[in-house]
DNA sequence: GGCACAGTTCGGCGGGCACCGAAGTGTTCG
DNA sequence: CGAACACTTCGGTGCCCGCCGAACTGTGCC
């Protein structure tokens, strides 16, 4: 495959918007997909077939439910590096168009998942603290710390357990802060932690996330941080 | 502007091929890249101009000749990243279609420019030598080490000189060799060391580097690297 | 076993885009 | 100053692709 056939697969914004939702790591169904992007399921379905084949997108039958993912996180990345990208070209994308639509993105802007790890305001909030506490180090690159590997033990998180093939830490430049927040598989590891521990719960089908009570003092107590009572769609 | 108007930015041979010859870091003039891909001045015009639009390329006249290039880093890495993936999805692009596209091909591989930084199988050796060398770590992410610091300061590489907003170092998935190599800004910088002490050369126009009787002189010195004297088109 | 649901396949329609040649503009050189 | 070169602009042509509705297939539930 060649990169303009490649990048034919994304060049359709019925196609564009079924790879942003799914950014959100989970699996949605064709009917879902097809709903979200305001299309007709036969054309989804054949959207979504010629993703499959193309490599960007891998599925999965279930009874009468073909569930669709990103097919891995090389892909997740490529994609979320295109989109943060194309917003920080001149001539901004789409503004909300309702009030609706303008409560999503100020919620995604707060607190969200980016494919695997945390991003928003939260994502670059934990970022700043690991950063400012020593557990992560950008001196001389991008890398934890023997403080932070004591931390993230603590936490559950074995460094060893996490070596593969993806980088450990790496820096995601995001698109609502203009800042970097912290990838990899530690990354996602503490995104999982969040979930896990219920620290952040999902909002909706979104990518957007909530800081729960629970979480604000595990924040608190764990990084030093001080993160707003959350009021859907209110002020900070 | 929106990940499908970007992503349809590259979805055309012409103006992915234009892209592609881009990634040797230099600038092309509008008749060379025509030339290039194959394709009248009209059309190569008219698709600088969506490029140059968009956000992908940068443009400077000189005379009656338009110059043209990557916009910047993010750009070339963007393009490199969906070239990787591209060609790791199954049915692979091109095989040569002659000899002299086999020889070309072979010499990439050798050793070539990956924008700013090197590739092939010269930028996969010095990426396991500084590795191995406890140069550069990757036990907790990718970092310089205290060592590494110091011998890039005796190549005349200062650190300090090099923070900026890109990462120091980044790994880089190769193409050719489908294994990491040593990205970043200390990755350009000793690129552009390897160029200055003539360590390497250009071969043509492409992005192939050929590996100098001196180059090998210094790699094995100062890395300990044993590269084969080049033979063009033959066997290593 | 029949109905409802989820998704697939296929032919038709309309819109958009890549390409080029011709004519033009701006620059450079003899 | 005129010719040559590099590039631009624009109208025309042909091809490709996204979308959908209708008919179909497979699954699940009552």
């Amino acid at each position: 495959m060649s990169l303009d056939q490649l990048a034919g697969l994304l060049a359709d914004r019925t196609r564009a918007a079924f790879c942003m939702a799914l950014l959100d790591g989970r699996a949605w169904t064709a009917g879902e997909l097809a709903r979200h992007a305001g299309v007709s399921p036969s054309t989804a379905s054949e959207h979504l077939s010629r993703l499959v084949a193309g490599g960007l997108l891998a599925e999965e039958r279930q009874g009468r439910h073909r569930y669709v993912r990103l097919a891995n996180p090389a892909a997740a990345a490529l994609i979320e590096n295109l989109a943060v990208y194309a917003s920080s070209v001149a001539a901004p994308a789409a503004t909300p168009g309702n009030l609706r639509e303008s409560v999503r993105m100020s919620a995604e802007a707060q607190a969200r998942t980016c494919y695997d790890h945390l991003a928003g305001r939260l994502g670059v909030a934990v970022t700043d603290a690991v950063l400012a506490r020593g557990l992560v180090s950008d001196d001389a690159g991008f890398a934890v710390t023997a403080a932070g590997r004591a931390w993230l033990a603590s936490q559950g998180i074995d460094l060893a357990a996490l070596k593969g093939s993806r980088p450990l830490v790496r820096s995601c430049l995001d698109w609502t802060e203009r800042r970097h927040h912290l990838a990899g598989t530690v990354g996602a590891a503490l995104c999982g932690r969040a979930l896990d521990q219920r620290w952040v719960e999902r909002i909706g089908t979104g990518r957007a996330l909530a800081v729960t009570p629970g979480g604000r003092t595990a924040f608190r107590e764990l990084l030093g941080l001080e993160l707003p009572a959350r009021r859907p769609g209110g002020a900070e």
